[in-house]
DNA sequence: CGTCCTACGATTGTATGCAATACCCAAGTC
DNA sequence: GACTTGGGTATTGCATACAATCGTAGGACG
């Protein structure tokens, strides 16, 4: 079993990226501490790596605040995934193994089975799935800090609830970028391995950009 | 003043840095409480920070132990700051502010004086004044995230050790780049910004790879 | 002699209590 | 009426105490 801190730690994050605790909102050790049935201690130290990674803002004696995302926050997140995402690419196609391309492809294959269902819970398990696809790529890619780096880019909110806005054949579209990714690997070429995963990274953003500019007064459903 | 435990981060990432705590070496909790004279919660909550940014290892039920850098892991990081540290450059380009600017002058101004001595507290000099250079033009560009990413990427233990391998003629280089990049900048040419500063980094790590081949066991004196 | 087991010491994990600080609201003053 | 000031309350910051866990040294057994 893991520590409590951990444990905190996890759920914590998993509320923050499902909105249980919507952007800005204020977050009193003393209710998470009641709520996860542990005492302040463990839940203050999940705090602290929280807002290191960015899910939340620490202010000394005034505790933490869930981060609100300007569109220009986004839109250097979409920038640096760009580039990291793509540096992971390329490395994981200059060294495939077998054990990670099979994680890939169920990923895609779980997708692949949800994909007709258009209710949310098909959503949350596509978004589910993606995540596991890009995680298994970072590993692959045996860059350690860069994948974790990533992680903090990628997993939080508003980055997993973009997939709300995609339609059928954006959704479509996504998961062949997925496919694709695995035959640029498994073939080693880092090049087009690279070129496709920045492809994916842009469309992600033009996805939001557009759910974005659809909502009139510049506020966004996050 | 600073809460405890933020003076307990600082105190322990400058140590961290320094070489204070070498690679690997175990840190007790109530070893270090003693010394910053604090009790173990504050030191654990920096810990916790300390370890999310990469620069110890906190193990459950075993402790905090400083993070050891193979040859791989320095590559992956001069790869990411080459990645980072350019969009930075050729966003700060695309928004120069005279505030900034002062401030990257100032600290080329302060490593050109004391660019002459050649003992140790020059280095420390020049060492001090570049990561005021580069946190200046992290500041400029206005990305949030990548300066965060960058400060956790840029200033660890054998980042700042490197100016020690640099040799007369590559300080004055190092120094020349940063100059010009304050030119480049201000002119608001992102390409030459960028380029500038990828010279940069890939000039560091050539540096650092030349220093590691010297020594014949593969192991390097960070 | 080597291996396994146990008990001890050292260290970390968590809970709790108290001190310090910030926020809120009401009363007073200009 | 707007602004300031004071106290009360809620929340965080830190220290301490105790519980849980790990590593190790020593001894028993094969």
């Amino acid at each position: 079993m893991a520590t409590a801190w951990e444990q905190a730690y996890v759920t914590l994050r998993r509320r923050l990226a499902d909105g249980t605790y919507p952007p800005g909102s204020h977050l009193p050790e003393e209710e998470l501490a009641a709520q996860l049935g542990v005492s302040r201690t463990p839940i203050r130290e999940a705090l602290r790596r929280l807002d290191a990674e960015g899910w939340l803002r620490v202010v000394p004696n005034q505790g933490a605040f869930a981060t609100e995302w300007s569109i220009a926050d986004i839109n250097e997140i979409f920038d640096l995934r760009a580039l990291l995402e793509t540096y992971a690419a390329e490395h994981a196609a200059s060294m495939p193994d077998r054990r990670g391309l099979d994680m890939m492809e169920e990923a895609c294959d779980r997708a692949e089975a949800a994909l007709p269902g258009d209710d949310l819970n098909a959503i949350e398990v596509i978004s589910d799935t993606n995540v596991n696809f890009h995680r298994a790529l970072w590993e692959m890619s045996g860059r350690a800090r860069c994948r974790t780096t990533l992680h903090s880019l990628a997993v939080p909110p508003m980055m997993l609830r973009n997939f709300r806005n995609f339609d059928a054949a954006g959704l479509r579209r996504s998961l062949d970028q997925h496919r694709e990714m695995i035959k640029a690997i498994a073939s080693g070429n880092a090049a087009w391995a690279g070129a496709v995963m920045r492809a994916h990274v842009e469309a992600g953003r033009a996805v939001f950009v557009a759910a974005v500019s659809r909502s009139r007064d510049g506020k966004w459903a996050m």
